[in-house]
DNA sequence: TATTTGAACAAATAATACAAATATTCAAGT
DNA sequence: ACTTGAATATTTGTATTATTTGTTCAAATA
């Protein structure tokens, strides 16, 4: 592993834990045993460690994603698997369901302002192109597919933070449970 | 109109335009023409007037989606006139709007904290009637009427406020009217 | 009696200045 | 290519005072 990236684990943890403002570039030099200055020979500056620290969780949650749907074959279990392994991979990675709670702006969703346009982008691409596939293969009605794509992935976006934000726990996720569901419906032909 | 009324009238122009924080109990007695001390003869605190002024203009809100909607037979039907109403009211009366914007926490969604559960719940509970007479009629499917209300309930508060929080206009409008007719589709039968 | 007011007081906010902590740069060392 | 220590620039913290705003209340008014 370079160390851009370990530096990134190491400051995803104090991120997380401490907050952007409480979290000072000597603790991530501390945590690394290095002295701060030469943090600087790594990232541009505070606010640049912080974004790819960020970039870097999203992408392997992205990643984790795409790589459950793949394992999959019909079209209605992909949609189901990136529902739900989206809702599992936060539930296991409390740093970035963290950083995520304290930094709402991460998933601003009108476009023009998205710090991390190019990661949602693609996690939104992985949506699109199930959407894209049922179409094909005549399982889903012909919707409008960048409407629904965006629609679809602004409430699970919304579910995600809201299940993790205060712990409403098992109530949203059986809300969450049957909206997947009722978008299995409304999507199938 | 009383006395109440007409304060809270002025003072949701007040709030909406400057914010509960930079409108003060001075400004909403100027614009009535009296004297500050005097507000206190029929708010408690500038709290207690806030709160009822948002209470009054969700409650204007709701009864005129709960009008739209008894005028229609069909239940599907019902649905769509809810849902667009909805819009519609809220796209004429940009004060409450700014307020909505202002100060997400009117829709805590978690009860325990819902400062304005009351009319809250009472806008649910328009949605909720709609989804169980289409059950009872045998129209919707049998779905779990209580969390799926909830489900299809934040999904359309997120998109209101989305709608207006920034002039995303017409693709948020879009992406609406693709959700609702997605929705529709997963209940019906 | 129901409303309204002005004056007084309490609490919150703004403004200021100084001290401490933190971010950032950079020349020099490994 | 990588790391450091020291110096500088920014930001944040604290303590103080001035100003604004929220709230109360006894007296006035209608």
């Amino acid at each position: 592993m370079n160390k851009e990236q370990e530096i990134c684990n190491h400051a995803l943890g104090l991120f997380a834990h401490y907050g952007y403002r409480k979290t000072t570039i000597e603790d991530v030099a501390d945590a690394m045993g290095m002295t701060k200055s030469n943090i600087y020979f790594y990232f541009k500056n505070k606010q640049d460690l912080y974004e790819k620290t960020v970039a870097g969780a999203l992408s392997g949650w992205r990643d984790s994603v795409a790589e459950a749907v793949a394992a999959e074959q019909d079209v209605v279990e992909k949609f189901r698997v990136m529902a739900y392994r989206s809702f599992e991979y936060l539930r296991a990675h409390s740093d970035l369901r963290t950083i995520l709670e304290k930094d709402p702006g991460i998933f601003t969703l009108t476009p023009s302002e998205d710090r991390f346009r190019e990661v949602n982008m693609g996690a939104m691409e992985i949506l699109k192109s199930i959407i894209e596939q049922g179409i094909k293969e005549n399982r889903f009605h012909r919707v409008d597919v960048q409407h629904v794509t965006e629609f679809l992935f602004s409430v699970y976006i919304m579910f995600l933070i809201r299940a993790y934000v205060k712990s409403e726990g098992s109530t949203v996720a059986t809300m969450y449970e049957e909206g997947v569901e009722l978008a299995v419906r409304g999507l199938r032909k």
